[in-house]
Order: C-alpha cells, then sequence, then structure tokens
DNA sequence: ATGCGCATGTAAGTTGTTACATGATTCA
DNA sequence: TGAATCATGTAACAACTTACATGCGCAT
C-alpha cells in the first residue's frame, strides 16, 4: 500500500487537513497518486493510530475547525524504511487501450469521439503542468537554478515526467486517430 | 468494472480457458490491463452465470481436460454498450514519482539503484514490445500492409502506445538519474 | 434562501491481493 | 523423486468506489 505514503510525503512538504490534503490529491501529488476524502480520512485515522502522525486542532474564525495533520518520527521512519524497499515496475491500466482493441469487433468509428475526448483532457492537463512548471521553475519569477533545494530539484524532475508522459500520450493518441480514420474512409 | 470487458476482448480475439487468459494477461493485452488467475476464475463465472460467455467442455490427452470460453451474443452487448459509454481519461498510480518526491526527506543517493533496476525492466519491455512488432507487423515475415484488418490495425496501433510509452518512461528515467547524480556530486 | 467552499465522517458494495489447496502429466 | 507446466479453484483480507450524511459561514 503507497496511499500511506503518498500522504505521508505530501504532510512532510507541508502539513496540513485531511480536506487539504484530499485537495492535493486533486493536483500536484494527485497526479501520480489518485486519492478519494473517503480514502485519505480513513488512511489517516490508521496512520494516527500507528503514531505515524500527530494531530493539532486548529481552531478557525472564518471556517470550521479542522485537524492539522504532521508527520512524527515513526512516521518518517515508515517512510525511509519504504523508500529502500524495492517496488514492482508499475502495472499499467489502459481502460482506452483497451477499448481501442475491443473496436475491431464494434464500429471503430464510433471510438473516435472518445479518443478526442480523451485527447482534449490530456491537452489541457500539459498545459496545466506547463503553466505549473513556468511558475515554480523556468518563468522569469521563478527562483535561480542554483537556488534550488533538493527537494524543488525532485518536484521538478517528477513534473517533467508528468509533462513527458502527456506528450507521448497526445502524439500518439493523434496516431491512434489517424489509425480510425484510415479504417473508415467512406466517411 | 473492465476487467469483464478485457476477457470480453481477449475471447473475440480468441476463445480459451482461464488459464490461457490468465497467461494471456501476462503478456499482450495485460500490458494495459493486469490480472491475476483468481480475479479470472471470479470473473468468468460471474460471466458465465449472466450469459455473457459460453463454456465447452474440452477433454485432452496429455493435459488436464480445460473449460473453453467464448463469448455469448449477450457478452458481444455488453461490450458494445460499455465501448459506447465514456470513461475517465485515466488516473494514474505512479508508485516510483511517489518514491522520487520522497527521496528529498530521506538519502536521494538510495533511490539510485531502485531507478536504474526500473530503467532494466523498462528497456527489458521495449526490447519485447520491437520484437514484437517486427514479428507481427513490420517485419520481413509479416503480412503487407494492404493485407492487415482492422482488427491488426487497432492492435498495431496499441503496441504503438507501448512502444511510445517505454521509450517516453526510458527518457524520463534517464533525466531522473541525471537528477539524482546532480544532487549529490560528492559521490 | 440557495448554493458554494470548507470540513469531517459512515456504510455498503465491488475489486484486487495474498495465501492456501488440489491434482494431472512431462521431463530431467 | 522432484520440479515445471497445465489446470482450476477457495478463503481471508485489503483497498477502492459510490452514495449518503452533517454542519458552519459567506456571498448573491
Amino acid at each position: 500500500m503507497a496511499l500511506e505514503h503518498a500522504i505521508l510525503v505530501s504532510l512532510l512538504e507541508k502539513p496540513g487537513s485531511g480536506y487539504e490534503l484530499a485537495r492535493r490529491f486533486d493536483r500536484s501529488i494527485g497526479y501520480f497518486w489518485a486519492a478519494t476524502h473517503q480514502q485519505i480520512y480513513r488512511v489517516l485515522k490508521r496512520m494516527e493510530g500507528d503514531g505515524w502522525i500527530d494531530v493539532r486542532e486548529v481552531v478557525q474564525q472564518d471556517r470550521p475547525d479542522k485537524k492539522e495533520y504532521s508527520v512524527a518520527s515513526l512516521g518518517r521512519a515508515a517512510l525511509s524504511r519504504w523508500l529502500h524497499e524495492p517496488i514492482e515496475p508499475e502495472s499499467v491500466r489502459h481502460e482506452l487501450a483497451v477499448k481501442i482493441r475491443g473496436a475491431a469487433f464494434d464500429d471503430p468509428v464510433a471510438l473516435i469521439h472518445e479518443v478526442e475526448r480523451h485527447r482534449q483532457a490530456h491537452a489541457d492537463r500539459l498545459a496545466h503542468y506547463l503553466a505549473g512548471e513556468r511558475r515554480d521553475f523556468t518563468g522569469p519569477d521563478a527562483p535561480a537554478r542554483a537556488a534550488l533545494d533538493a527537494g524543488q530539484e525532485l518536484q521538478h524532475v517528477v513534473l517533467r515526467g508528468g509533462i513527458a508522459y502527456e506528450r507521448m500520450t497526445l502524439d500518439w493518441l493523434d496516431d491512434v486517430l489517424a489509425t480510425l480514420h484510415r479504417l473508415t474512409p467512406e466517411r
């Protein structure tokens, strides 16, 4: 299980509430590990019980009070242990690829709209990544190269991975669309 | 749920037993949708109960008998229904990316071996894909371009996606390794 | 007053993982 | 005789999804 470890990383980067974590999992770290708030609350409870994280009640005026979680020494140790364990190279789940192979037994043209929709979603995500990169790393207001600490360098290389993934996916989806069109030249 | 649909696609491409499906999910279609034999047997039973697939007992001499499954008309209809449903653009699970961000709070050097191991696994998989492509599509013994039917064209474009994914990943892992080395120039 | 953002949860159901279990045949 | 491949399963558990549920404060 790695949700616990993703939460540890996120809390080390910045302590926060379950709600805030859920929002981070909608962007940022969530692009590499998705999780809903229900999962997060459940796991936070277990981690608290295991002494991996500390809680602090934060009273707020304008908003509901919240529980701010931060990583305890046991949590840091657990993360370190996990980092030193080997993991299996990813087993992918590529639903769209299954659909494309399935299209051979149905109408391939019907898939064109679906693939175009996915293409748009990936183009949006790429634009979002590139904006984040300009803001935090390559833009005029970004910190100078030499001033980046290890954490920022690592965040940047992960972001570059996201960008490369989206670019590759866009190119491939164009290939898929060309192939689907080729299969039905009669429009 | 898409395991059912991945099984339908695989059985339409070629009928087979649960064991054979499990082996296909270790290669081929399994590169885009992983499943173990336990999952497959459970789902086959449900699909049979729902009338999506037919079973035929095949008596064998040299080996244990087997049950050969094939897609029934209800299964074909279910697949068609699924193909026409929109799906969410993939939510990725990239454990290695979480580890890389986590390395900021531990020793980044300790990750180098792990990343190299992953790089090797992806290089192996790329070589395997390329061999498959030469065998089935681009090699001297492959069927001529014009002779490819829709199913083969679609299998090829999915394979090209796998190849593009592995190439992109190799490049990115090189970037990750360079970054990790840069963070520790003192060796 | 309605909806939205913030904030935290429970419950039920489906999937997926890991371990266990059996038994035949082939090959070294 | 022991390991490997073929073949099919059960059981227990862990993880994930979807729906439901509550309540505050703010802005329109």
